[in-house]
DNA sequence: CGCTAACCTAGAACAAGTTTCAGAGTTGAT
DNA sequence: ATCAACTCTGAAACTTGTTCTAGGTTAGCG
């Protein structure tokens, strides 16, 4: 009798390496998924769409992904690695921290804008998610956190005043591109937000 | 033949003054979401369950909210300007604008861990909305910044750059919301990305 | 008072996310 | 090669948001 190890997902972390087969349907899936998305965003991803452009059955596709929400979120890492090393081919030029953060955010809101339903799916889908997809979630704000700590371009590791700038320039980018998604706020609105919080990185830590 | 003044919903913004059977029953349909919210959050407001409790048949229910985000983000103005009754009634006592901020932001914050599935349903919905509920969010991004203002105790109009640092505050409020919602911050995570935000607002106009 | 447009109700119907299940198909270890 | 344990498929069922329909009710007005 073998201990069955995870009762439903596949791809879970680390265990089960997924065979080469699981790997191209999960490929496909995802691929179906950004390209749907592509087109009508959020809405536009409907399941049985996704599971009948990837080739799968409806129910593999929520072996694969529990939700619309992890789906959604899934793509939204395979981008984000995408991104990040797109990002980091050419380093930003500015002369502080805080002006390579704000030039490397709007290059990337600049590639969002390039597909504004893709990025209308996944965010939405990013703050709709609840705790069931916390890990998920987490390891896209740990992928954003890296993004921003690498355009600070730090000789040593990050302080913690550092950290919390961050976390709130995080909090920042993703809020300030659900405004401009539903028409509440400008390109050139988040622009200014996004130079406005990146203020932070460079001030003395006069409080606390 | 008479034009028909609005199509559908009822109570859209300055036209027909609602009778007042017509106003209870929204006021009941709101009791009722705030209620049914409170319990399980997002989720446990059914549409059929919110008819029902409020005594409503729910073609009605949705005359008065064309949708489940609607009717949520109706709760949240409904919400928020109790709280911002609240508030008024004890200034914060901080010395600096940016410390006042903070701690109304963090009354508020205490005062939606008291019923967390509430605020839940109601940061979601607002987050999820799309174009069609742009009207109301903007009604509730508006009543947000009416209190932080209030909050800095200005002696004149706010400047553009406080106005950007408010639009921050307000990003990083409802980013910071979200993360602690779904898990993924503590509170006293919480507590600490507001007062890095609010030091934006004391912060010298020496860039731009 | 009696009309008419607008409003309400009950309930069916529809749409899309999610679950379930029986019957193949694969795989890996022996 | 064989068996047991997974995995995948196809299809139906279930849930909950949303829409539609037919008929009864209300409110303002002549």
């Amino acid at each position: 009798m073998v201990i069955k190890s995870e009762a439903g997902t596949v791809g879970t972390s680390p265990a089960s390496p997924l065979t080469e087969r699981q790997e191209a349907r999960r490929r496909r899936i995802l691929h179906a998924t950004a390209q749907l998305a592509g087109r009508g965003g959020f809405d536009a991803v409907q399941m049985r769409e996704v599971a009948e452009s990837s080739q799968v059955a409806l129910g593999t596709l929520y072996r694969y992904f529990p939700s619309k929400i992890h789906l959604l979120v899934a793509t939204m890492q395979d981008q984000l690695e995408h991104m990040h090393g797109t990002l980091r081919k050419k380093p930003p030029a500015g002369e502080t921290a805080a002006e390579r953060v704000a030039e490397t955010l709007m290059r990337a809101f600049r590639a969002l804008q390039r597909e504004p339903h893709l990025a209308d799916a996944m965010v939405r889908a990013l703050t709709f998610a609840d705790r069931s997809v916390s890990p998920e979630v987490d390891q896209v704000s740990r992928q954003t956190t890296a993004i921003i700590l690498d355009a600070m371009g730090l000789d040593q590791d990050p302080t913690p005043d550092q950290l919390s700038a961050v976390r709130v320039i995080e909090h920042t980018w993703h809020s300030a591109l659900i405004t401009w998604l539903s028409g509440r706020a400008s390109i050139a609105q988040v622009k200014i937000d996004i130079e406005t919080v990146c203020r932070l990185i460079d001030l003395p830590a006069e409080r606390r």
